[in-house]
DNA sequence: GTGAAAGCGCTAACAG
DNA sequence: CTGTTAGCGCTTTCAC
């Protein structure tokens, strides 16, 4: 492995300029700028980033927290922040906590040993050991798609939750449905509280209330979408549409129904959210929610780069709009 | 941000002594041990990795070239590299390619800068640019569920995609089957053809042909599936059984068939490969193949470090076993 | 068992 | 425009 040192022997100048012609080379002048260049190419000579960034003290790598990596919402969400600190001269290093604390406080601290510049966080908990807060307070960190419950110290970037669920419920009243059933998130998360606050409301401007029977807290899975899904429609009656507030437990809905012997959306319309790319393939296509993904993710790395580099940012808090789309897994409101 | 310095001078003693304390604790003696984590803890000291891996040259970090992050099966994968990795004491970079060789010369160049100490492709192309194979020659890199095509220099982890492809073949001929349709991944990749050639030898040992009619390209995505199947289909006489070669497409397949108005299994059979969860739910569920996808990501992980380590492998190739997993979207032929 | 000091490869004052 | 030099924080001989 070459170094600068042997590069500046080769072209006989000094290391700094040769360090120079790297990083600006026109404060070189030209025939230094072709010798060293030559130089370089002749002896395959890298810069060794390791040395460059210790000696700047930053490692131009940002953490991102991801509960569930097979989630493909989050991959898209990480293909955008990738994007985002590629340009930038970031890397991206990959935390897959699976919403498990001691995983989020391993990968968190990577940031306490100069590992990472800053963190990105997926989900909606502290990710450090309390130990480490006070430490972790000069780390920068920005939350997406999520907001950490009960702490806005940190830069949010976050779909209109409210809005969106609101969106959904008026679709679903709009087709006469009147017993309509919600399978949550976990309810510690703060934008499961926004959507259930958002489809309540929408509810109770028509007049109607949602009773807690009807609201069931899912995990954000298939299989507990099947599982909830079983649930509300074991009530009598039973509601003829199921608000999902993702598409894994609305897939997990629609196979459930099914199974009961039952249609989408002829007895129960389903909806989801995220508008994952499976759900244009599901039988029947899934109504739901678009998210920007990648656009969530550009932000939340450019607010995370904002702050790395101590610069004030325009807000703390950035909202993007949400897109209903309506396919064919909801429809009206049929007399039994 | 405390330094070994600063410990240093809390705990009355030299630098060195503090290194030694955290990294190999029984070499101190117990009461300077005690002395020097004192001050560590009242220091809020964190080594600075950067500067520990800058002194020992390495960055304990490897990087994941993966063609599409949003590929449930590639998560998988990279679930098991990153537990792996973080055992051995190593973080990932994430490189989502899309499958283009700019971002793959991009990331892969990134070992070449000492940011990575090793590479995991799970893609079949070579990474580097070719102006960089000379310095690229002595860059740990292992090939996971993938080979790079025409060049053995690096080790594989795979599935044993021949047996598979064979297995299905049999499942559909003792099903029946006579018109079987395979829609395939990109065919420069070796395993699309290992897998190719294992169906193609399976129709054989029962006296078939596979017309290069009822073989075609698809592009490991849904919406391939759905174009690649509805080519098939249009041919007379239609085939009433086609293997996709990822569960994506089956998928596009599935949907496809539908919106021709025909059932699955009723009229045509669908299998698929890999087995991610959503195989489970589609209508009908989905016959497979289900690949050990984490242990395939472990055990890349494991044999890059042991390549990282200058460690000599057991073996250049490792073949994982497939295991089929029989569910409703196959079915028994039907005479038209 | 502990300390002094060299050095990893690069950057950035500071001189000239 | 270019060279000298002092670090960045840690590890690691080498002495004692």
């Amino acid at each position: 492995m070459s170094n600068i040192r042997e590069v500046a022997r080769r072209s006989g100048v000094s290391v700094a300029t040769v360090s120079r012609t790297l990083k600006d080379p026109q404060v070189v002048s030209p025939q230094t700028r072709a010798r060293v260049l030559k130089a370089v190419d002749e002896a395959g000579y890298r810069p060794n980033l390791l040395a460059r960034n210790f000696s700047s003290g930053k490692s131009f790598a940002v953490m991102v927290l991801v509960p569930n990596i097979a989630n493909p919402f989050f991959s898209r969400v990480i293909r955008g922040i990738e994007k985002a600190a590629q340009d930038q001269g970031y890397s991206v290093l990959l935390g897959d906590t699976k919403g498990q604390s001691v995983n989020e406080q391993f990968y968190a601290g990577m940031a306490l040993t100069n590992q990472a510049d800053g963190l990105i966080q997926l989900d909606s908990s502290y990710p450090f050991a309390d130990k480490d807060a006070t430490l972790a307070a000069s780390v920068p960190m920005v939350n997406a798609c999520e907001r950490i419950a009960e702490d806005d110290r940190y830069p949010v970037v976050e779909l209109d939750n409210h809005g969106a669920a609101q969106a959904i419920a008026q679709h679903l009243l709009a087709l006469g449905h009147r017993r309509i059933g919600v399978i949550t998130g976990p309810v510690a998360s703060p934008i499961v509280r926004d959507r259930l606050a958002g489809f309540r409301e929408a509810l109770e401007k028509r007049g109607l209330q949602l009773g807690s029977e009807r609201v069931i807290e899912g995990e954000f899975t298939m299989p507990s979408g099947q599982r909830c899904a079983k649930a509300l429609l074991s009530d009598t009656p039973a509601p003829t549409a199921i608000f999902c507030m993702n598409d894994e437990m609305a897939i997990g809905a629609i196979h459930q129904v099914k199974r009961m012997g039952m249609t989408v959306p002829g007895d129960v319309s389903i909806a989801g959210f995220d508008n994952i790319e499976f759900s244009q393939f599901t039988d029947p296509p899934l109504t739901t929610i678009d998210q920007p993904a990648e656009v969530l993710g550009r932000y939340a790395m450019e607010t995370l780069r904002l702050m790395i580099d101590g610069k004030p940012l325009k807000s703390s808090r950035t909202i993007l709009p949400f897109n209903l789309v309506l396919r064919e897994s909801t429809g009206p409101y049929q007399d039994a």
